[in-house]
DNA sequence: GCCGTTTTCGGCCCGACTGTTTTCAGTCG
């Protein structure tokens, strides 16, 4: 797969065009159509191919043209020649904030600022001052950018981010009270993405300076980057962005809308809005001068014949369409969710044993759960023996017969061995009441043949976290995911979604492409600690990103159903 | 550079905040 090399020299490309100051609708096509390739279910050179780049929308003559040398050599020809006259660090340059694609042409001409350092020394010297339009203040802000930018992270993980919102928004509530009506996140982090560039919350409050000044307040922010009526923007730790947006009653509804994005929907909205004679901003919706909606989310849609549309799916990915076509599937919801069926005890790598991680997961509602500990070559997790995977199986039936209203299913998470068979054979399979297949090792050998066999074991329900990605750290596995999602349709398998913040793998996308085969998903937070139970609404989140629906998800089963979904693969 | 139920040419989403400016450019989201 080579869409995330595309995906990257195209936007390399609109950074070093924007640098020169070209036109920025001709950077902005080269942005969409690098976002196009990102959102692509299917692998580009497949596309390539079948001479089919055309049907990536914004990819037109020339981006196809680009695409095919850089597939073929490795280099797009005009990008080289642009690259060779610019500064060397042009796109470490670029990602210092308050340093943009003006000012960096402005430096580079000027003072030959080709590199970071030669950044900071056109700062001591006090040449970068000297620039026309540069003040004090200014630099300054790139100084402090210069100094944090090797600190801050790029990226907030989703679960580093909901606890960051938390936190945040009660502050806010102790110290505003009454002056505070509501609070909500909004940006990517109401849309679940698995990573966030910054953090946004907003207030509905008519009080929307003093709110702000609250922000600025709270104890963890180390960098005021602006504060003004409506907004205020503020870095914690030295690395974590946090934007407030202050709105008041009238206008709350449509700063929702806008704050929500993603950026691709709202602009697909505006478009439309424009073309029907309405203009939407984060105040409301308007035709004229005349305002016809925003204090409630949906009216914007509503103006525009659109039914309203979860969070998750507003990513420009088709939903706009299904909304006119009043086709917005119901997704599946966290308090669908039944079951969790993959989790650990201390009798293999979890933090808890049995009984008290029954009693964690019985205190969430669920009706059951399956306990899955990892197989016996998993040495490094202190995976389970035959026998001792036997005498916990007889633990987990004696504790049953003391639950009411609760089953505990006794399962595994086999490993997936690097010949593609499983760690135990069947007649130990056969004994338990659920089992998740995982690879563990030997990541480069065949992942594709091994989890396709395991599929066919008709005692696998589950296969755990298909890919083995580890977001930010380990790309995942090189598998075809076309032909796991086929035999999973075809096997009755289910894939997982780890709802673990550091996994949610299944991706977004390739759930998309499971529910839309008609492969069935289980979303699970493969808990060690109780603390990675509430990880389940990052699964659930994940999910909707992907348009499942309560009936693509075996959580939703009742302990019924999910039996006799297993009979059919069984 | 892309795209077409107004268009094969002329459009292309919208606004807040800051800093350096006496009216606006740059940056960001």
């Amino acid at each position: 797969m080579k869409n995330n090399d595309v995906v990257d020299i195209l936007e390399k490309f609109a950074d070093v065009l924007e640098f020169k100051g070209e036109v920025g609708f001709k950077v902005n096509a080269y942005r969409k159509a690098a976002r196009a390739i990102r959102d692509l279910g299917d692998d580009i050179e497949k596309l390539w191919g079948e001479n089919r780049l055309g049907d990536i929308p914004g990819v037109g003559k020339a981006l196809q043209e680009k695409i095919d040398q850089f597939l073929r050599t490795g280099h797009i020809r005009q990008l080289d020649e642009h690259l060779a006259a610019a500064p060397k660090e042009l796109f470490q340059l670029l990602q210092i904030q308050n340093f943009g694609p003006k000012t960096a042409a402005h430096a580079y001409k000027e003072l030959g600022v080709e590199t970071l350092d030669d950044l900071q020394a056109a700062i001591s010297d006090g040449s970068l001052a000297r620039l026309a339009g540069m003040g004090p203040k200014r630099v300054a802000n790139i100084s402090k950018s210069l100094e944090l930018h090797a600190r801050a992270e790029k990226e907030i993980s989703i679960g580093l981010a909901t606890l960051i919102v938390a936190e945040v928004m009660a502050f806010l509530q102790e110290k505003a009270g009454d002056k505070l009506l509501r609070l909500s996140p909004a940006g990517s982090v109401r849309r679940c993405k698995e990573t966030v560039h910054d953090i946004d919350i907003l207030a509905e409050t008519n009080y929307g300076e003093e709110v702000i000044r609250l922000l600025t307040e709270f104890p963890r922010v180390t960098r005021v980057l602006s504060a003004g009526a409506t907004k205020g923007s503020v870095l914690l730790d030295d690395r974590y962005q946090v934007d407030l947006r202050a709105i008041q009653p009238e206008s709350y509804g449509a700063a929702q809308q806008y704050f929500t994005g993603s950026q691709a929907h709202n602009v697909r909205l505006r478009e439309m809005a424009k073309k029907q004679g309405y203009k939407i901003n984060e105040w409301g919706i308007f035709r004229g001068d005349e305002k016809i909606g925003g204090k409630d989310e949906d009216e914007i849609y509503a103006a525009l014949d659109l039914q309203w549309m979860p969070p998750e799916m507003r990513e420009d990915r088709g939903e706009i369409e299904a909304a006119a076509a009043q086709q917005i599937p119901e997704l599946v919801e966290l308090d669908d969710i039944k079951a969790d069926l993959h989790m650990h005890t201390t009798n293999s790598d979890g933090q808890h044993p049995l009984e008290q991680l029954v009693d964690y997961v019985r205190r969430r509602g669920y009706s059951h759960m399956a306990v899955c500990d990892h197989s016996r070559s998993a040495i490094y997790a202190n995976g389970l023996s035959e026998d001792r995977l036997l005498r916990l199986v007889r633990d987990i039936r004696a504790l049953n017969a003391q639950l009411d209203n609760f089953v505990v299913l006794a399962g595994i998470e086999v490993d997936i061995l690097p010949d593609g068979s499983l760690d135990f054979s069947d007649d130990i399979l056969r004994q338990l009441d659920f089992v998740v297949a995982s690879i563990h090792s030997a990541f480069k050998t065949d992942p594709t043949g091994r989890t396709l066999a395991a599929m066919e074991n008709r005692y696998v329900d589950v296969i755990g976290h298909p890919t083995g990605r580890l977001i930010a750290r380990r790309q995942g596995f090189d598998i075809d995911m076309e032909r796991i999602i086929a035999a999973a349709t075809r096997n009755g398998t289910a894939l997982e979604v780890n709802s673990s913040w550091d996994r949610l793998d299944l991706s977004d996308i390739n759930v998309r492409k499971a529910v839309q085969a008609g492969a069935r998903i289980s979303i699970n937070t493969d808990t060690h600690h109780e603390k990675h139970l509430s990880m389940m609404a990052l699964g659930v989140g994940t999910a909707r990103r992907g348009w499942a629906r309560k009936q693509d998800v075996i959580n939703t089963f009742t302990l019924d159903q999910l039996r006799a979904w297993q009979k059919r693969h069984r």
